[in-house]
Formats: C-alpha cells, structure tokens, sequence
DNA sequence: CGGAGTTTTGATTAGCGTCAAACACTGTGG
DNA sequence: CCACAGTGTTTGACGCTAATCAAAACTCCG
C-alpha cells in the first residue's frame, strides 16, 4: 500500500543494459535487421520496498515487468490464507512470463528486498514479439525455461523429502546466481527468512529450522548475515537427489 | 515400441473440425481475414495404443501435437525411477503448449486409452502463430491456462492434504470433461488406474485406495467399470477447499 | 533497553509410507 | 466351463516424516 521512496523512482541505469541478461539486451535493443520496424518497447521504472506487494492477483496489470534490481517472489494464496511461493525472482527475471501476454494474472508478486523493476508496455511488447523473430524466439525460449521450472517443482512437491526439497532451492538459486556472477566462492546472498523457504517448499517453518540446522551440523552450509555459504557442495548436490 | 495398428493410423474425420473446441477450430482454419496468408498448418494423424509411451523427454518431437481422441497424460522420471505426472490430456489438448514452440521438450507423454494424435508441422504452426493475430492471441491464452493449472498444482502438491488433493483431480477433470459435453448426470469416464493417481497427486497407491475407500463410504463417489459418479458434489466441493 | 520479528528446541501427534498378504477382475488357453 | 496368470485393489500392522503446540533464545532496529 505505501508509496516507494522517491529514490527508488528515479532512472535505473543498469536495466536493459549488460548485467541483467540476454532477455533485456533482446528486447531493448532489437537485434535482427527485420525488426527496425518495431521500434523498442515503451518502458517506465519502478521501484518497490522489501515485503511491499506490488502485483496483486487478478488486478489489472498495466504493463509486463522486468526486474533490474533486488529479489521478489511470485505466490498464490488459498482459500484458507496459507501461502505458497511459486517462483523467487532474480535481477533479469520476467515478472511471470506467461504473464507478459495477459492483463490479469492469478499470481501476486511480493518484493523480497528493495527492488526496481522496469514495466514494458505490452502492447508495444506483444507487438515486438509478434514483429521481431528473434524476440520471439527469446521469448518462447524463456516461457519453455518457466514450464521446466515450474515441471521441476511439481516433481519436486511430489516426490521429494524436506531434505531435497530445500537442498535443491539452495542449489537451483545458487545455480541462476552464478550465471548472473554473483556467486564467489560458493557463496552469495540469501535475504530468505525460514518463512520463505517453508512456503516454496511445501513445509513449516519449523521444519525448515529443523532441516537448516541438520545441514549446518553435517557441515553442507553456513549461514552469516545475509549471505550463504556452500560448503560441501558435491554432498548438498548428492542429498538434493538422493533416494 | 509397438507399432499402431493400421485402425489407428487411418484419417481423422472429427479432428480439427468441431469437437476439439476452439485451438484446433482456429489452427485448422485461420478466422482472421488478415490470415490468408498464413496456410493452415500441415498436419498428420497418429495413433498410440493403451500404454504406449509415444513421446519420450528430450527425444526430438518432429511436431506440435494435438490429441484427438483418447486421454493421455504427460510426466517426468526422477532419477531414482519414480513417476510424477504433470498432467491428464484430454481430446482437444496440446500435447504441452509450449512445447509447440520447442522440438526436444523435458517430458514424456503416455496413452492411458487408445489415442489419436494430431501432429503439425511446428515450422508451419509458429509461422502462423506469428502470422494471425488470433491466433496468436489463442495461442496465448492456452499458455497462460497451461501456466494457471501449473501454479494450481505446485499450491495442491505443496499445501493441501492427499483428500484434498484426490477431490480436486476429479473435480478437475470433471470440469474439463463438462466443458466438452462429456459429463452426464455427474458421471463421466474414468480410465486412470489409482496408480495414475497416485503418481499425479504424489501420494502412494496404497493410500489412494484408502481415501477412495473413504469417498465411497461417505456417499461422495462411485465407481462402476471405468467410470466414475460423483453423488455428492457439494461435499466433495467442501473437502477439495477445506481447511 | 524495549519490542517485534525470527529462529531454535522439545514434546507430542497426525498423516502418510512401507511391507505383506489377501482379494477381485479380466482375459487366455485347455 | 474351468484353471490360471497377470494386473489392479483392498486391508492390516507398523514405522517414519513432518505438523502442531508451546516456550525459550536470539537478532535487529529504533
């Protein structure tokens, strides 16, 4: 509900640049001699605080959004008020990218730390979409990662133990971390509580205490301030799959 | 790895004309005036035998499928040999939507009856995504209910109980089967072994046996040969939400 | 230093898994 | 028509995973 700082509303600098990935660079800059017809989509920033809702399921969406800077998560809320967390997202994720095509959508998208996004005009998105090949492309390649991702969890809810479950959170972020280079020395930033990680998962917060401190014991982790620490990483890769 | 019998192999008269509902009316048909452009997509029909895994995950599909007739369902193995089912495939459905756009998609697909399948040639199939707006449009939205029903699994796998979740897969499925006139009198066909359950609801079949068992003596289900009645449907209702 | 949010710990219990055996259903060949 | 095999379902006994409840400890910030 409450307003971003201004701060947070003035130019982002780093969005559609370099450091937020292939699928910004694509559609800031059409990149296939074709596509001069469609000229870059419209976009606008915008800025969010930690915990701040800023997409709200169902409510009308007036463009599609990129996220340049912080962390954010998607969820769904039951009829019951338990939520569940459906996907964190990372500086360069599309905010539901499926969601790039619709107004509404069934999700709502919480800010984990500060964030700045950038809200692309979907007309003018669709319309480069639709024009530029290699966008298009891009984009059916990003909507085909979602699907595996999202394959990934339902196998992961239905199958798996607590254990592997969080062992592969750890794992899966650190992984898209890496390819942002923001992983050194198997650590990186972590600004999940327990309720977070409990909501992805499928299990209580209590349990993922439980699980975190069972995993620090066997040496697989560290955690200080913000920021975690792999250090076992090939045991953690042999729990996560384990069974 | 059986081949087909010759019956199935022979033309489809019902596919892409009506009963398939709208995505096979529009990609047979291109609707738009502007899409005189765009040729229908080639298309060639298959069949697939009960059983018969007739794709496999990351083999190279040679096009966007379509299913005709027959239930199918799509799932991936763990690496320990375990199955999780992603999906049920109606007649009408895309055999995964986004895998439209992707020749090697990450899942396999199974007949449960006898099918009939409906394969377009993709190059054909995306050229008129891009080419129709309308299409392109009802391509979209069949992404986005793909992404929903997605979302809506990873919250009952992750948060609901195994009663809750069996209540919901047959509401599920019977919403789906109203929508194609395939319902009568709350009852409809029901070829799913309890171990296809099991392995969509990530429960073991043992326990899908025992909450069938207490479906049947609350007065909420029935089940004679294959097909199921549902004669309680508001409590079943209540169960699949409770909590 | 106070207070809210978060994490940890312990005790108990519910839900579901595992194992094993019995039972039912269907189609096959004699 | 029956025997039999193969597949699928039901039932019981028991154990383990994770939920629940409750309280204490710890952290962060004003």
């Amino acid at each position: 509900m409450g307003q971003p700082a201004t701060a947070l509303d003035s130019p982002c600098t780093t969005c559609s640049v370099r450091e937020l990935g292939v699928c910004s660079t694509v559609l800031s800059r059409p990149v296939s001699p074709a596509a001069s017809a469609a000229p870059a989509p419209r976009q606008q920033h915008r800025g969010a605080r930690a915990r701040q809702t800023f997409y709200r399921a169902n409510d009308a969406m007036d463009g599609a959004s990129l996220l340049c800077r912080g962390w954010g998560f998607a969820f769904s809320i039951l009829p019951d008020g338990r939520r569940q967390i459906l996907s964190f997202l990372l500086p360069g994720d599309f905010i539901s990218t499926v969601g790039v095509l619709k107004e509404r959508v069934g999700v709502s998208v919480q800010a984990l730390t500060d964030v700045r996004y950038c809200a692309y005009d979907r007309t003018d998105l669709i319309n480069c979409i639709r024009t530029d090949s290699k966008v298009f492309d891009k984009f059916s390649e990003l909507c085909n990662a979602e699907r595996d991702e999202a394959n990934e969890m339902v196998a992961d809810l239905g199958r798996r133990t607590a254990d592997q479950r969080v062992a592969r959170l750890i794992l899966s972020l650190m992984t898209r971390l890496s390819v942002r280079k923001q992983v050194r020395d198997n650590a990186f930033e972590f600004p999940l509580r327990q309720q977070h990680i409990a909501d992805a998962t499928g299990v209580t917060p209590v349990h993922v205490s439980r699980v975190f401190t069972a995993f620090r014991n066997a040496g697989l982790i560290e955690i200080k301030g913000r920021f975690l620490k792999v250090l076992n990483l090939p045991e953690l890769r042999r729990i996560s799959n384990a069974r």
